[in-house]
DNA sequence: CTAATGGCGACTTTGGGCAC
DNA sequence: GTGCCCAAAGTCGCCATTAG
């Protein structure tokens, strides 16, 4: 069974390969993108830190904590030894650059004028939500703020709440490539063990791709079949695939 | 039903004080 | 100077609730 990961890998060399992430079943090409390949066999999973701590949420919510409900951790003992003992890079210039620009332009999108979400929005807030993240990033969010055009506080929300109405599934502890903390789903690490700003970036631009290719195919066949003959491929949808 | 808001608790970070 | 302890402030996510 291949996850929606795996079927994003396929996206920029199977043509017609299948839209719907939830379609475990699709039979489409296993060729994976150059860009997806999996940058390191050797998943191995890094766990929970004893920080994780808002894993300790999780596992509690879900029935895994053996340790009871919300039990305190034991104090800090110094600022000075901290418990992680990661290698916290400093984001490069680039990338600084980057997420100002991404924030500055999230922040100026109207949150009013673009509400409900619609189907595509959905489906890709839906994609990331199930197969790569339940808490992503400030700079993450910034990016589907962009790419969906909807602003940053309307992108929090939508996952604040997804998670509430549903909390299912596992989360493994991480860290980006610059050592900035990280939850990320288990098929998200399986198909890159060290995420960073730019490689989200290239998947989420691809499942945008296929939702709306896949909209426009949908759009397709229904004028295909409502007129019976002929199927003006359309000019109409191209609005859709925005300049970014 | 979805989107949004605010209160709350858990956790992290920061910085001062103290002993050695 | 170094290491430890502690408290305050800040951050984050959960939860209940409300509005449309």
């Amino acid at each position: 069974m291949k996850s929606s990961l795996d079927l994003l890998a396929d996206a920029a060399t199977s043509p017609l390969a299948s839209y719907d992430s939830h379609d475990y079943n699709s039979s489409s090409s296993p060729t994976p993108s150059p860009v997806l390949l999996r940058r390191s066999p050797h998943y191995n999973y890094r766990d929970a830190s004893p920080s994780a701590s808002s894993c300790s949420h999780q596992s509690s919510e879900s029935g895994s904590n053996t340790n009871g409900a919300h039990q305190l951790r034991p104090r800090k003992k110094a600022h000075k030894s901290p418990k992680h003992p990661r290698v916290q890079l400093k984001p490069s210039p680039e990338m600084k650059m980057r997420r100002k620009e991404l924030m500055d332009r999230a922040s100026g999108i109207d949150s009013l004028s673009n509400s409900p979400a619609n189907d595509c929005q959905l489906h890709v807030l839906r994609t990331v939500f199930d197969e790569i993240t339940m808490y992503p990033t400030e700079p993450w969010l910034a990016l589907m703020a962009v790419i969906l055009r909807r602003s940053l506080r309307q992108i929090k929300n939508w996952f604040s709440n997804e998670r509430q109405k549903n909390r299912w599934g596992d989360v493994v502890s991480t860290f980006t490539d610059v050592g900035e903390r990280l939850r990320l789903r288990p098929a998200a690490i399986e198909l890159c063990e060290l995420w960073s700003d730019s490689f989200f970036e290239e998947v989420l631009m691809i499942i945008n791709f296929r939702t709306i290719r896949h909209q426009r195919w949908d759009r397709c066949k229904i004028i295909v079949d409502e007129s019976g003959s002929d199927s003006s491929l359309g000019e109409d949808g191209s609005d859709d695939l925005h300049e970014f």
